[in-house]
This record gives structure tokens, sequence and C-alpha cells, in this order.
DNA sequence: GCTGAATGTTTGAGCCAGCAAGTATTTATC
DNA sequence: GATAAATACTTGCTGGCTCAAACATTCAGC
């Protein structure tokens, strides 16, 4: 069986990510916020105009799309991000990030980024830069 | 903010477990076991005489006490698996992996590695290597 | 050897996400 | 320009997982 190896990383991987993304959860969470709602929050942040489809979210984002109406619209009561209709299109409600919304996600985001930091410090520089290459060859 | 390269490798890293963690469920799929469950009998196959405590599959498989509880119920009901008490401690409760378990695992054990292969295709050999070390070094 | 802390497991309640089905609107075909 | 297919979104239902609490058993200190 000579693709064990393969299996074995794929493994890694899981328990990695697992390990991981319960770290950012905890970094994230005096924020009040979830990791999902941080990607949503990032996603807005580098959309133009800060407003983006609910579909495009969710592929970005990795939801789906009942998903993405589901965790937004507590964020919609909240008012980190408000609902917007298209004026071409009555199918789509553009999600808008609000002030409020932009200004937690920066809070957040020096959180998010420092516990990354943390995380990854055990690698080399040359390490981190092979992962990103890595990253990028199997997305 | 110089560490937001690292904040964009958690990123990466999530969507890529993401998409990893999709394609493996549907490889697992055709042998009626979840990705979760691929992995609690990959633990078990691997264990001394095939059986572990509960606790300590949860602590391999990143999952919490109840979760393998939960988990397990429908697996002993199918007899993938049964339970077996231990007669040293009376709180545990073990859980041995029973032969048509052993059988099931191992025809899924070929879909997963062969999946996995597929899906680690695009990396180099030595990409490959870089991977295995820097899962090692994060874990 | 008794009492309190620690350990292993199960159970109740709740959250988060997905799928399938339903609604509304737009696009394509004829 | 009517009908069918495609697209964007929401809603009902369900599954999977967690946390906190309950329970049982073992271990440690006196």
């Amino acid at each position: 069986m000579l693709n064990k190896a393969e299996g074995d990383l794929v493994m890694g991987l899981a328990n990695l990510q697992n390990k991981i993304q319960k770290r950012q959860a905890a970094a994230l969470s005096a924020h009040g916020i979830s990791v999902t709602e941080y990607m949503v929050l990032l996603q807005l942040h580098r959309a133009a105009n800060h407003r983006m489809r609910r579909i495009d979210l969710a592929d970005n984002v990795g939801l789906s799309a009942s998903g993405v109406t589901r965790l937004l619209n507590p964020m919609v009561k909240i008012g980190l991000v408000h609902k917007e209709e298209n004026v071409r299109d009555a199918r789509v409600s553009l999600v808008v990030l609000s002030d409020a919304g932009a200004q937690i996600f920066q809070d957040a985001e020096v959180s998010f980024n420092h516990a990354a930091q943390a995380l990854l410090a055990p690698l080399g520089a040359e390490q981190q830069g092979a992962l990103a290459g890595i990253i990028k060859a199997l997305l």
C-alpha cells in the first residue's frame, strides 16, 4: 500500500486544523464572534464597497447558502452587518458590513493574527513559505 | 501589521481542510461511514489488541468524551465495534474493533488513501515531505 | 479505612451546519 | 411574449458535536 503516506498526511492535516480551529475560536471569543463569523467579516472587509452577495459569501467561506442565511441573521440583529436589496436583480440581497462590524473586525483581526503567529511560531521562515506554496497548490 | 501573513496562512489552511474533508467524506460514503467514524476505526485498528478506552479515542480523534459516546452508539448497533468492561477499573468501558469493523475499515482505507493521493497529487515529492515536517512541528 | 479529589462515562439541552423543498425572480428558447 | 430552466435566497427537518451536570468508581492523604 504505497499511498499510505498520503492518507497519513490527510489525517495529520485534519488533526492540525482541529487544533488550530479551537485556538482561534478561543482567541476570537473575547470579541464575541465565532471563527465562521470572523471569516464572513474578513470577506466583507476585503470586498469592494464592503458588500457582497450571500452566495459569494457562502462560496468564499465554504458554507452552504442556508448556512449563510442562518449565520447572518444574528449578525444583522446585533448590527455587525445589514441587508441591502439589489436594484438590478431582485433575487439577490446584498450583505453590507456596518461601521460597527468593521470596528469589531479590526479588533478581532489583531487577536486572530496574533494567535496565528503564536501557532505557527514553531515553523522556520522557509517552512512557512513552503506551507504557503502548498496551500496555494492544493486549493 | 506584520503578522498578517500568518493569519492568511491559517485562513488558507481552514479552506484547504474544508475542501479535503468534503472529498474524503464523499470517498467514504460508498462504505457507509463518515470521516469521523473512519478515524475511530483507524485508531482502533492501530491500537494494541484492537481495543481502546473511550477517552483515549476521544483525544486521538479530537472529539469530546460525549461526542465519542454518541458516535459509537450506532457503530455498536451495526456491529463495527463492541463494548468490553475492564476488569481492573470498572469506570472504563473498552471499545473493541469487531471483525466486521476491521473488514469495513480495510475496504474504506483503500478508498481513503486513494482519495488522499488524488488530493495531494499537485504536490511534488519534496513538497509532500515538507508538509509532513510542518504537520509534525505544529501538532 | 474514611473522606475528598480525581477519573471515566453517559445524559440533557442547545448550537451550528447541511440537505431538500419551497418561493421569488431572472434568463433563455421558441 | 409565454414557458421552461436557471439562479438567489429562505425554511423545516435532521445529524453531529459541545458543554455542563449527574453518576460511578478509583486513588490519595490523613
